[in-house]
DNA sequence: CGCTGGATTGAGTCCGGTCAAGCCTTGTGG
DNA sequence: CCACAAGGCTTGACCGGACTCAATCCAGCG
């Protein structure tokens, strides 16, 4: 578990791959099936291998905040002894589960080790990215972010965007309406193009950049 | 360094102080002197001794944001190769620096790698709980929030606030306008008492938790 | 087809931002 | 020790971006 320097990480990630695989139980979720509640005991790390998840959290009278949302290949790991965000499938979706008493059991493994460490690394990052583009960017920043942030994880040219509109308007601090305007918005500037709810293609990349701030 | 209260937490603690204080440099730094900058590399690790440090990122436009405050005892840790953030002293004070070639040296100490991952799970815990707080609080709950995150670090009944008003709006994506009303508003219905600017006392406990929300 | 629930669109409101004085501490120099 | 300057903080008036409420649209599905 080393700060800097990158050599390794792809054998570390690897790593914890195939010890999922080795160790791993997979089950599958229904649309918005419930993974793991808030308060829940945290034992386990989950590996997406199809659909999508997303994280949340709840505010006492209802008011929600979704934390992250999860694709193939992306570690679903909390760090603590309870679950701090419950976490729902957005669409049907598979994960592979390992308890943390298997991955402790085999302790010793710095490889291991490593691959945890820099999903927990690359979780703060997106985290520190989020706090920025809640703090300080407007409705039409935040929701040109999101959409780079999708479209660059998709890699293809059509993006799909499994989440629904209150997903997005809870993950961005805004309301459904003000992320419905400004995707109309984006749409009608011939920046992105959506054909139907779900999916879109970036027509003009540096303008969505630019718009992200 | 007051982490949580898991068994073998405190001496892991303990170690990295420890490690610190044998291998680390002590510098001083005065008020509103940068400690690191954005883009800088990042080789090192660094503990307060006395007084406070913010670390800020700047969007293109000058927008600011701060990431976070900390205090003695607190670790300041960037885990990428890379700052994402710049550090400036919020008001005189001593930190100890210990690069990352030195941390390795010992490398095998499995209560240091633990302190340092205890460090980073409880960053991100702290910027998840930011991200709730910019995202779906109001204005004076998100004032109410911070002063009780500064109630509890500082422990005593009179409570330090050493960042300027400027920091406070920069932290909670607000103005310092909108902070000061905030402020006036809570001392009003009597739930804290200012002496001064840069010092409260909180005489209303669950009133100040309500508000937070 | 018609139903249903999510998405869009519109009108009006309000919270927090902006702009502009004015105040208060703190710090400096006489 | 006081006077004064300067910068940070507060207060007020006004504005505007995002929210609220409500009507309508439309894609997906039985």
């Amino acid at each position: 578990m080393t700060l800097a320097c990158d050599t390794g990480l792809r054998a570390a990630a690897d790593a914890i791959a195939e010890l999922m695989h080795r160790h791993g139980a997979q089950t599958r979720y229904g649309k918005d099936e419930e993974i793991f509640a808030q308060e829940d005991p945290a034992d386990s790390v989950r590996l997406v291998i199809s659909g999508a998840v997303r994280t949340t959290r709840l505010l006492g009278d209802g008011r929600r905040q979704v934390g992250a949302f999860y694709f193939p290949g992306e570690l679903l790991l909390e760090t603590g002894s309870v679950h701090r965000f419950s976490a729902e499938a957005l669409c049907d979706a598979t994960l592979l589960t390992v308890r943390a008493s298997a991955i402790q059991a085999t302790a010793g493994d710095r490889q291991l080790d490593r691959a945890i460490w820099e999903a927990t690394r690359r979780e703060l990052e997106r985290t520190q990215d989020h706090v920025l583009t809640l703090g300080r960017k407007t409705a039409c920043e935040r929701v040109a972010s999101f959409l780079i942030g999708l479209a660059q994880r998709g890699g293809a040219d059509r993006v799909s965007m499994p989440m629904s509109r209150q997903d997005v308007a809870d993950y961005l601090g805004l309301t459904i309406e003000t992320v419905s305007r400004m995707l109309t918005q984006l749409q009608s500037a011939s920046v992105v193009e959506f054909d139907g709810y779900r999916n879109f293609t970036v027509k003009r990349w540096d303008a969505l950049e630019n718009l992200a701030a």
